[in-house]
RNA sequence: GGAGGCUUAGCUCAGCUGGUUCAGAGCAUCUGCCUUACAAGCAGAGGGUCACUGGUUCGAAUCCAGUAGCCUCCACCA
């Protein structure tokens, strides 16, 4: 029977993935183990799997795996949110390539398309999440507009309406005219943007003066219910009281007065559009100014706007510039730069617009959520996070939570022919309240907005676990808290925040423990990958091209926490090789013929120094596992396996060709091979769990599995023996260097002799004489004359070549070393000599100096001997 | 405008409370090897005055201040 040369996934990664899940491995009920939760941020229930996503659920599925081996009930809650807004535009935009208007429906026949849509496209994402591994309990799928959980969006409605917290009103709110919605702070993305400040005349009434006033929004005039200059602002002092006409519509409007006019900016002179800005809607307030709105919710000019009825606003703005041209209004046009708001979804540049919305108040609610994050109940990995997280907590603004989309939890409050409302589950209940209230239920009907999506993700770890309707239920009591949420720092304000507040309004607890925020994936020249951009690799074709675990080990190679990582197909090339590297040590091992006979004195001592640097190794991985050093652990755990496993060990004890291997050796080998495995089974699920089932290792039960292996605990091990080893590798080293300098090839055995003056090398000799190919090792304790000498901590070692050695080059190259040696010996008598130095410094760091001044004069005296002897 | 962060080998990054081999790792590079596990490999080697300037200290990549460059988040100046 051959094996392939490598290691190819495909077959395995099918196999093993519905061997788990048939196996049930992914599942997790609550019983008298220590719970370990994860809720799966919840992708766009249309998405398609990006680089994003796999960063961030192959970090979730390492974590989880390795606490489900350590013998924790691992439970990984996946799901999908229905994102309101980016979803319904999909739909639109898939009915309007169908001739359908979204206008022309109604919201049943709306909603209709849109579960079919969900229906054909949702989930897709998480079949591909299958691909990469993740080891979610599936059973426990949920969706944010799941009944249940769309239920306990409405409950949490109501719940925030009668503590006060929730209001409606008409406010100032950022519009999307793509969208025709209204949108919450946080979904407005401010970019800088080239535009011109229009420089206009306003001509005074009854005058033939005019004022010059800066704008960048000409089309918006129309809608000017003012002019306001700084009283202070000398130059306007005799326009007090004057009033101004706006110009091509000539309607008058006051001259007012007010501080907040910066007198240094553009003229020192603003116009006043209370219904298309926010400052200026707060200015019109104060000066009791009329507001007029001239914009329809798609962005449109309105008749209000008595020109250019119907234009869209950026049409209308080059119009208007040209109307002023012609009138002789401009006075100039600039270049200028400025940030203008854009929605995060729709990329629609956004309206200020003021409207009737409903908004929760943050200011209470807030608090607490700060608070856990300041005193440490939850911790931010890593904790750069922490400044801007408290900055926006203690600058939060209320939450405009209505939206004017179909595609969502739509608001329970009911409206009765009056315009009065109440807040109901039902219209039973509704009609109820309107007659407890004393008021009519005639005409009732139901608000038409729906909530923002991240009102009802905002609850995902409570949902999930049917937390808000049913907080007894033993589910929830054994799984929440949560331990740790993996997400981007995008999403911190939006959806984290707001979790820790909705958590622990309800249970008085934080929803989750540690919150590891994964960087961004980018590409080589630092630019995020994004679709639009067309700079990101298909994740799918990656998993196909490299194995789903040398993708994995890929994404993770590069990525400390919070660090954006800078993606190149190169970090999958080594995950892949990785891959191969532990395919390959096993054929070796696979491969070995076996003989009934005890181990050797070498093999034994070997192995003892494998598990001593396995357990070294190991103690460093939990360490980086602790502080979620996720890249780091992986490193680890590839260099003990690569150099340790692989390059000393396995080098270590295989039999020479054609030779069988010692039985009791190979038993040894194949328990270290499996612990070796189990370090590396989160990282490579499918490798691992493909090779330890393999019947070298015997013959498994069904569900013995590496996915349910216990996890290696660490065990004392034996440092001197590794440092004592460490000198060993050097000599075999050494020689080996020795060899590629000289050109002699590693065929060639040598001879080799020791001064051995600290190690007894004698356990060690068959290793050193197998991996350096000596021919003969000897110890002494005098210098061999000719011989090509190199020192091993402070034991010198001879080579004696058959050539004559180059004399000249010798004593080149041990001078060299004398004089390194030398130098760094003044700098430490230097230190030494320096009173200050040996009173001030500690007396462990004056002793190591001292140390390092007796080893240096050793390490000289022994190399100047042999520079003599070379005559 | 405010806040936070970054600058260490060609690349991506470690370097905790200043003091052993503190100047590191992986990848890449170079040299030699098709050695019967692996060329997706083996053996070896070469790369950095730790952005710059000053300060504190017996001692600074590490602490402090300033300078330059880069990044992120927040912020309504027309």
């Amino acid at each position: 029977m051959s094996i392939a040369k490598t290691y190819s996934p495909k077959e395995a990664e099918e196999k093993w993935y519905s061997y788990w899940m048939s196996n049930g491995f992914f599942r997790s009920v609550p019983d008298d183990r220590e719970p370990y939760t994860i809720v799966m941020p919840p992708p766009n229930v249309t998405g398609v799997l990006h680089m994003g996503h796999m960063l961030n659920n192959t970090i979730q599925d390492v974590l989880i795996r390795r606490a489900r081996m350590q013998g924790k009930n691992a439970c990984w809650v996946p799901g999908t949110d229905h994102a309101s807004i980016a979803t319904e535009a999909k739909v639109v935009a898939m009915l309007k390539e169908k001739g359908i208007d979204k206008k022309s429906i109604s919201r049943e026949e709306f909603l209709k398309y849109a579960w079919e849509w969900k229906e054909k496209y949702g989930g897709i994402i998480l079949k591909q999440l299958e691909k990469l591994g993740a080891s979610c309990d599936w059973e426990r799928t949920k969706f944010t507009m799941d009944p249940d959980l769309s239920e306990a969006v409405l409950d949490t409605f109501i719940k925030f309406y009668k503590e006060g917290y929730i209001y409606r009103g008409v406010r100032m709110v950022n519009w999307d005219p793509q969208g025709k919605t209204a949108l919450s702070d946080e979904e407005v993305i401010r970019k800088e943007v080239n535009q011109k400040l229009y420089y206009i005349r306003y001509n005074i009434k009854d005058s033939k003066e005019y004022v010059i006033i800066a704008t960048t929004r000409p089309e918006t005039i129309m809608a000017d219910t003012a002019i306001c200059i700084n009283p202070n602002d000398e130059r306007y002092t005799h326009l007090q009281g004057k009033s101004v006409l706006v110009p091509l519509i000539n309607r008058e409007i006051p001259i007012i007065q007010d501080e907040y006019v910066e007198m240094e900016f553009g003229t020192g002179c603003l116009k006043v559009t209370p219904a298309h800005d926010l400052n200026d809607y707060e200015l019109g307030q104060k000066h009791n100014l009329p507001v007029i709105d001239i914009l329809n919710d798609d962005g449109t000019l309105n008749e209000k706007a008595e020109i250019l009825i119907g234009e869209d606003r950026f049409a209308a703005r080059k119009k208007v510039a040209v109307l002023l041209e012609e009138a002789g209004q401009i006075e100039k046009i600039e270049d200028y730069k400025s940030q203008v708001g854009f929605s995060e979804r729709t990329d629609a540049a956004i309206e200020p617009k003021l409207s009737m919305q409903w908004f929760l108040k943050m200011d209470e609610l807030s608090k607490p959520a700060l608070e856990y994050v300041e005193d440490g109940t939850i911790k931010l990995i890593p904790e750069k996070f922490f400044a801007s997280y408290k900055h926006w907590m203690e600058n939060v603004k209320d939450w405009c939570i209505s939206r004017q989309l179909w595609w969502g939890q739509r608001i329970p409050a009911w409206f009765n022919e009056k315009n009065e409302f109440v807040v109901a589950k039902t219209e039973a209940e509704a009609i109820a309240e309107f007659e407890q209230q004393g008021k009519t239920s005639v005409g009732i009907r139901q608000e038409d907005d729906v909530l923002d999506t991240w009102f009802s993700s905002g609850l995902w770890p409570l949902s999930v676990f049917d937390g808000v309707r049913n907080p007894e239920n033993p589910e929830f009591q054994y799984y929440y808290p949560t331990n740790d949420l993996v997400t981007a720092p995008e999403i911190l304000f939006f959806w984290v925040a707001r979790m820790i507040i909705m958590g622990h309004d309800y249970t008085q607890k934080p929803p989750f423990r540690n919150v590891y925020l994964t960087g961004i994936v980018r590409d080589k020249l630092g630019r995020k990958m994004s679709k639009s951009l067309g700079n990101s690799p298909d994740p799918i074709e990656l998993m196909e091209q490299y194995g789903t675990d040398g993708v994995r080990v890929g994404m993770l190679l590069s990525s400390p926490a919070g660090n954006d990582l800078m993606f190149d197909v190169s970090y999958c090339e080594q995950g892949r090789n990785f891959a191969n590297k532990i395919w390959n040590a096993f054929r070796l091992v696979k491969g070995w013929e076996v003989v009934d006979s005890p181990a050797t004195e070498a093999q034994k001592m070997s192995a003892d120094w494998f598990e001593n640097r396995f357990n070294q190794a190991l103690v460093e991985i939990n360490e980086h596992f602790a502080n979620y050093r996720l890249s780091d652990a992986l490193m680890a755990t590839y260099k003990l396996i690569w150099d340790d496993f692989c390059a000393w060990y396995l080098e270590l004890i295989k039999p020479a060709y054609q030779s069988p291997i010692e039985r009791e050796t190979l038993d040894t080998a194949l328990g270290l091979f499996q612990k070796v495995l189990k370090l590396a089974h989160p990282f490579m699920p499918f490798l691992t769990e493909e090779l330890w089932h393999d019947e070298i290792f015997g013959i498994r039960e069904e569900k013995d599995c590496i996915i349910v292996a216990e996890f290696p605990e660490p065990q004392g091990f034996d440092e001197e023996q590794i440092k004592e080893f460490a000198t060993v590798q050097q000599i075999i080293s050494e020689v080996r260097n020795i060899r590629n300098s000289k050109g002699i090839s590693p065929k060639v055995a040598l001879p080799l002799a020791i001064n051995a003056s600290n190690i007894d090398y004698s356990k060690y000799q068959d290793s050193i004489k197998k991996l350096a190919n000596i021919e003969e090792l000897t110890f002494v304790k005098e210098k061999v004359a000719g011989a090509v000498s190199f020192l091993a901590g402070k034991d010198e070692c001879y080579i004696a070549l058959e050539n004559n050695i180059d004399v000249d080059a010798e004593k080149e190259r041990i001078g060299k070393e004398i004089e390194y040696l030398k130098g760094f010996l003044v700098s430490v008598e230097k230190k030494l000599s320096n009173e200050r130095f040996v009173q001030n410094a500690k007396p462990e760091v004056v002793q190591n100096e001292q140390n390092k001044k007796d080893d240096a004069i050793a390490k000289i005296k022994i190399l100047e001997e042999s520079l003599a002897s070379l005559g």
